[in-house]
Formats: C-alpha cells, structure tokens, sequence
DNA sequence: TTTTTACTGTACCAATAGGTACACACAGCG
DNA sequence: CGCTGTGTGTACCTATTGGTACAGTAAAAA
C-alpha cells in the first residue's frame, strides 16, 4: 500500500467524523494501517494526514474544475462541465465537502490558508469564465459567490434532510441561473 | 445560576467546537460551571446539553422565524421580516449555524430527528409565505429550498473565506430573489 | 550475499476524555 | 432552631486519546 492509496480513505473518515472526531482508532479501521503505518506515511500525525488530504483535494479540483473554468474557450459549456463534475465528487448528493466540513468549527483556524485558498480558487476561476460567457464584472462576481455558496448549502441541506436530490436539484437550478 | 443562563453559552461552545471537539473542559471554561453543576442540569451529560441547546434554538427560530412566515397577514414582509431575523441570530455572518454543524459529519445521525426538523420546518414555513404571495406550489417550493440552502452556504462561505460580508450581501440578493 | 530501505506490528506512554460519588454550602421554610 | 431541596467543588474512576519506541520483516539495491 502507498501513501496515495491511503489519501482517499482518509478523505473519507474527515469527512465523516470531522477532525477532531477522526481518532486515530477511526482511521486505522477504515485504512486497515496501524499506527506504525500511518507514523511512517505521515510522522506529523492527524494533523500532516489533515492537511495531506485537503492538498489532494485542492489538486484534484484545480484540475478538473478550476483550470477547465479558466482556461475553457467555450465559457458556458466550461460551466456546464462544471456542475457534472461537482455532482460526480459529491455522489449527487450523498457526499459532504471536506473543506466545508473544516470551515465550520474551529479546525477552520487550524488550516486556515487552505480552506480561505479553496473556496477562493473556485469563486475566481468562476468569476473569470463568467466574465467570458459575457456577464459584466460586477455581476459575474456576484453570481459565482452565489454559485459556490448554493454549492455548499445544497449539500448540508441535502444531507440534514436526508434527501440528496436537494443536492441535484440546486445544481440544475444552477445551471440555468448561472448562464441566464 | 439557572439552566435557561447556561443554554447560550453551551450552544456557543458546541457551534465552535462541534459536539465532539467541545470538550467537558472546554465546557467549563465557557460557562464557568463546574462538573457538579453541568451534571445536575444535565444529568444525561453532553448529549443532553446538546440536546437542550437543539431544543432551544428550534424554539427560537419557532417563535421568531417560522411562526411569522406561517401566520404574517402580509407575506412579503414576512420574508422580509425572516431576513432581518436570521441576519440579527447569525451576527450578520459573524456567528454560525449549529444546526447545519451538526448536519455535516456523523453527529447528524445523534441528533437526526431535530436536525432533519429543524430546516424542514424552515423551508415548508418559506414555501407557505411564497405560496400566499401569489406563487405557484412548485414555484414556492423550489425558491423556499434555494433560499434556506443559499442562507447555510452563505455562512459556511463567510467563514471559510474570513469574510463575513458574503453573508450579508446573500441575505439581499435573497430579498429580491425570493419576491421577484 | 550483504546491506539498505521501506514498511508494519506490538508495547508502551502521559494526558485527557466523559462520567460518577459524595461531602458540603446555603438558601427558604416549618 | 432543624429540615429539605437546589446547587457546587473535589476527588476519583476507567477508557480512550494522540503519539513514541523499537524490533522485526521483506524486498530491492549494492
């Protein structure tokens, strides 16, 4: 097993069980590692094994979502390209965000940079290719704000209510929102 | 010291630090109680605490939120009126949603009932004022889901980017969203 | 073949977790 | 006065926390 094989399972216990509700007895059952494994992979510990999972997510998104967004020629279908490939992270709907599940509570203040950098990055790059697809400045900024944090609040609510097409819903919403 | 003082700070304490992070200690340290005393208000110990706190808030937004958006005479000024409220609890995007804390992670499913409750209260409540100013039922519905999802994002993005404004800005653009 | 290197399990650690037991204070009241 | 109920501080409990030390294994490199 490798490091980068051991991010994704990670990912996973965050995501459920928050930082501080992530024990180390968490982990070493959903990875299967013991303590000597997961000390050698990361020696910081929970917090390196926090900050390693919220790099690949950073890098997993610049590539597939926020680059796409910048770099698109065609603005709108960049756009369109992005909402599927947010709803294929997030299962629809039956997946939290990691770095949201950080921004709330205090963990925010632990990785501070990276949770400020992240939802940056995203409403930017959207702004940018709004901004393309035509919109004036001002209203591209405002709208891309309010696409990221729809983004967000679908997924908590979709999640409080146990009903992920909340989730499928809001992005279709968005769709046509965005682009209008 | 009475139970009903102790409720505020407890929720602070548990919107801060989540239910797992907030620790007895870190418990004492807010509300200055001890042990002894914590465990004769709350002889169930943090679950109960949590509990309370649930109960409270529901009962607040009850009384000052939904109650209002049910039974106002003049239905735009009670969406209006819900604004102002939810800007006043959340310090204008300085303050937190425990119960969309609570929703991420695994301490939903502790609390599912309430927690579910609490955000179907919300936007059925917004569904019944948009229906009563002269919306469609489909139409009602699918704004009261964008605007209680577009207020929990807005308070995850005002934190995660240190920057409160995004909440109150939201807040305005909802205003015209939702009675447009 | 020898020597590294990458990995893993076990035992251990001090600190903290949530929780309990109980003695005590101090009202209000008869 | 004495009694009773509401609070509160202290001491204590066990389990678990994150983390360390280290001996061992196995495979690759020399």
């Amino acid at each position: 097993m490798e490091r980068a094989d051991v991010l994704p399972m990670l990912g996973e216990v965050f995501r459920e069980h928050g930082f501080e509700g992530a024990s180390l007895a968490a982990i070493t059952a959903r990875t299967g590692l013991g303590k000597g494994s997961l000390y050698h992979f990361f020696p910081g510990g929970k917090e390196e094994m926090a900050a390693a999972v919220l790099a690949e997510i950073d890098s997993w998104f610049e590539t597939h979502v926020f680059a796409p967004l910048r770099e698109g020629e065609d603005a709108p279908a960049a756009i369109r390209d992005m909402l599927g490939k947010v709803d294929a992270y997030f299962r629809s709907g039956r997946r939290v965000c990691l770095v949201g599940v950080f921004a709330l509570s205090d963990t925010r203040d632990r990785f501070s940079d990276k949770v400020q950098g992240y939802f940056a990055a995203w409403r930017d790059a959207l702004t940018g290719a709004l901004r393309r697809a035509g919109l004036a400045d001002a209203e591209a900024a405002e709208r891309a704000e309010d696409g990221v944090l729809a983004i967000q609040g679908a997924l908590t609510l979709a999640r409080a209510l146990h009903d992920p097409d909340v989730f499928t819903r809001t992005l279709k919403r968005l769709e046509r929102r965005l682009l209008a």
